[in-house]
DNA sequence: CTGTTAGCGCCTTCAT
DNA sequence: ATGAAGGCGCTAACAG
């Protein structure tokens, strides 16, 4: 391919390691002799291999993100929160896409055990329920950081929004509204962000005796969750508010409300995590609990950046938690 | 960090080149070696260290995705179907996000102009008006291919969906429908799709001349678009169709009309190119002009496989067109 | 301040 | 069917 740093240094009349030692700007190098090498390395066009240069110092300069998704725009922004962050320190990132797939994020995480990043961030897909892998991989000592979708674990730090608090205001939103029934559509019972957003909601209802709740296991399947939904809103004592775990189950609902003409808000209301902006244009503009998707990013990358540069974590750092807001519109509106 | 070639050689009592051969399944390693090999790499998680092998064999087993932005259904489909490709072919995904910026899009070619990765997939940033950058790095002899926003250059094999046929539908859509005003808002001038897209409208127009049309040079900034949008329907002779080259404008747009209380479909007919399902949860449901995302990300991948793999491209491959199809909804209904 | 030497871990001749 | 040796390009240790 194109010049490396041998011939450089024959054309230059100087050794490989001081031409070397002057592009990375040691400070024993003359700055006359700093000037003429990298003049010419600029006409040259040169770039050191990565390859070489990785080898020799066991570092990537690369991070890896695992995502479940990349169509959603919580992981989208976060995406580009983590990969800004990354720009900034000069690092590349590898994106890995599971698409909820267990035994995929698990060969992934056992590819990524040689040394090619050096260190990774992860959201893990609803379908894992074993985390060995996970522990495997901080065993082998390399940097880990979860966001969102996290793994509870003391050895791994994490990134999240204050999902318990989000769902109990969204809840608390519903009731001051009237709901006196409360349907959660839930993504995966086992994940983080599941259960914490129906502990939301429980702790929400704790002061409603007189409200009932009914959770919905729904999945990634939007024909199967509709199927559910449907089930749901054609009950004798159907619910009077839906609180959605994430927006596709709230476009779910959307769509069966249109087909079965249930007005909303007035006989149902509905409110949703979502990252969409474009939800406002919705009929009817549905309420919204936004997440600071893309600064869980910057902040797990940061976080992920002190691990690979062995600096200390405080308490704080360890499990980091971001506040959400609540957008309210017409969709959950009081009559 | 884990285990090496050359200590699992020790453990084995082989040889690292024969250990090396038989990982990668040599003809000429017997099976029963082989398969020692295998359960002893396997038991001790053994992966080879990826910038040993890389160094050694010059290919990174790497390619390099450059977008735009990532936070747009458009991208994140076509990442999908790139990341679906690289995987079957063993290969890792960089992603480098622009945010439309040209100084941006030129250091990053500029940093994989070291063998770094084996290839490059990219989508131009909407500022980019001069194309060395690319010219250079072809030059250099690595496989690069281009979509959706591409370079039409000779050299460089894109894949794109049928701008200008599908532009021209959507126009007769619109023209359908009854619109004898339509506004066409454009992302930026100098862009492959714009261009194309304004072409496709142009085309339809030929047969109607009492049809008139404007073009409005849109950004990517939401106020000042709403601005200009703003500005043009409240002309005397407003508009009475328009046709957005991104969703982002027909969302400006949507927004606009809910503000001066416009009716759609009924003063203004809209048409937009967009990926976004949710589109068909509007009020009204927005008229959507739908890209094969998935599909041209997963074929500009296996080009660019081809060429990685030195294999020749047929004319067909070279420049490839896939359909777009047009999604008719309430925002373009007829009276 | 600059040069010499050695080696990161792997793969690919060449030899046996 | 297996082993021995060399080198990919870079940088760190050691000289001077």
């Amino acid at each position: 391919m194109s010049v490396n740093l041998k011939q450089l240094a024959k054309a230059l009349n100087l050794a490989p390691s001081t031409v070397s030692r002057a592009l990375r700007d040691s400070h024993e190098i003359s700055a006359d002799t700093k000037e003429r090498v990298k003049k010419l390395a600029a006409e040259l066009g040169f770039e050191p291999n990565p390859f070489a240069s990785s080898l020799r110092q066991s570092k990537s300069k690369t991070i890896a993100v695992i995502v479940p998704e990349i169509e959603n725009n919580f992981f989208s922004q976060a995406m580009n929160g983590i990969e800004l962050v990354a720009q900034q320190k000069g690092y590349h990132v590898l994106i890995y896409i599971t698409h909820e797939n267990f035994d995929r994020e698990k060969s992934i995480l056992q590819l990524l055990r040689n040394g090619r990043v050096d260190g990774l961030l992860i959201s893990i897909s609803n379908n894992t329920k074993n985390f060995d892998h996970l522990d495997e991989y901080v065993h082998a000592g390399v940097p880990l950081v979860s966001f969102d979708r996290v793994y509870e674990s003391a050895a791994i730090p994490s990134v999240t929004t204050d999902d318990v608090t989000a769902a109990r205001k969204a809840t608390e939103h519903l009731l001051a509204g009237g709901c006196r029934h409360i349907a959660f559509l839930s993504l995966a019972e086992g994940l983080s962000i599941s259960s914490r957003r129906k502990q939301g909601l429980q702790d929400a209802l704790k002061k409603h005796r007189q409200v009932t709740a009914t959770t919905i296991e729904c999945s990634n399947d939007d024909e199967s969750n509709r199927i559910l939904i449907r089930k749901l809103l054609q009950q004798k004592q159907r619910p009077d508010g839906i609180f959605a775990a994430v927006e596709k189950l709230a476009v779910n609902a959307y769509e069966v409300c249109q087909e079965l003409k249930i007005s909303v808000p007035g006989k149902l209301k509905i409110i949703s995590f979502s990252n969409s902006a474009s939800t406002a244009l919705f009929d009817p503009p549905l309420s919204t609990i936004v997440q600071p998707a893309r600064e869980i990013g910057e902040e797990a990358a940061k976080i992920l950046f002190k691990l690979i540069d062995k600096k200390v974590l405080i308490p704080s750092e360890k499990k980091q938690i971001l506040p959400s807001f609540i957008n309210a519109r017409k969709s959950s509106a009081p009559k």
